[in-house]
DNA sequence: TTCGTGAAGTTGAAGCTTCAACTTGCTAAT
DNA sequence: ATTAGCAAGTTGAAGCTTCAACTTCACGAA
């Protein structure tokens, strides 16, 4: 996780010795990435908000905890389900709450709180799972045959591997970095 | 390009009459793909915030410009280009101008703006690219195969076809609809 | 010409996320 | 038993995005 090696080179469109831009084939492959992960999430979020009322992140843990025996979960571990941040979870919970949706609850392990799913907030999931599936499936199922589907899932899980051990637990549920100047020039 | 096929299962409890949740495939795919679009903005974000001091959008945006002739281009393309709303763009534009990086100029034609790139945005871009590149091969593809690689952008791309189509020029570029009531229950 | 309409941008407010600091409650050494 | 250190959460501030309203400008019809 160390990278200090900054090599002093220039813009032109020559190639530097150590850190290049990327290949042809990469940067085709790279815009289309870039695509997806850009506007899929715009897509979804902008789809639950109009239809449901709430965002696609909301929507997530709530998912989350509706499969989980209890209807409940502890935020440390409803973070990682949800691919969020603890400080982010534990903002959305209390949105969540204001709803009536979710409620806190102690856990029984240290400092442990869990966030448990309430009637309203099953019926709410309940409700808006089939038409928010129905645009998923509309935006990503319908448009990919079996087999691209397959290379989609195996793709993104080697993906997430990588992902996930960089950063989880660390930034996921932990985020404690140097501070990020924010400086110009 | 059609697939009605979708098998009668179902997760939760009873499933409605037309509309349902996934299947088994295509919710492990599911889960899979959303720790994607998820996790990879996010570690994008926040390498570039850290080693260069903007956002990936940002960083987006110039490097669209660097590689235009000119290095300017007119704010409506280059939300499409970046993939951002047109709003958006404004409010980053401002921001890239206070750092001295963009410059607004007047186009020829009717309300045009163009957004150009200066050359301390230039150096800026410059040294930030192959540090965030480096990342970017790090994170994606040092981890594929050339085949995985191309099947990533071909899916991609299947994807892309009609998340700009259901939404671009409509959403990105002006977005006016009804208004999203954010109610409970 | 004048009016109407639509495209391109801008803007302020509201909402969400990130960041960093702070609080609590374990637990492992001393 | 004390205490240092860590893991789990919470919180307020700052920053970014979205939303909707508003401003301009161009163009075509009456």
């Amino acid at each position: 996780m160390k990278r200090q090696l900054i090599p002093e080179r220039n813009p032109g469109p020559r190639t530097p010795q150590r850190l290049r831009w990327l290949s042809h084939r990469e940067w085709s492959a790279w815009l289309q990435l870039l695509g997806t992960i850009t506007l899929l999430p715009a897509a979804l979020d902008s789809q639950l908000q109009r239809e449901a009322g709430m965002s696609h992140f909301e929507f997530a843990v709530m998912v989350a905890l509706s499969r989980q025996p209890g209807r409940s979960l502890q935020l440390k571990d409803l973070a990682v389900v949800a691919n969020g941040s603890l400080s982010r979870l534990s903002h959305v919970i209390s949105r969540l709450e204001r709803q009536g949706w979710v409620r806190r609850t102690r856990g029984i392990k240290g400092r442990a709180t869990n966030a448990e799913l309430t009637n309203k907030g099953y019926q709410k999931v309940m409700a808006a799972g089939p038409i928010h599936f129905q645009e998923v499936r509309r935006l990503v199922f319908d448009v990919l045959t079996p087999d691209e589907v397959t290379a989609l899932e195996h793709v993104s899980a080697r993906l997430n591997v990588g992902l996930l051990d960089g950063i989880s637990l660390g930034t996921l549920v932990r985020r404690t970095r140097q501070r990020s100047t924010r400086r110009s020039s």
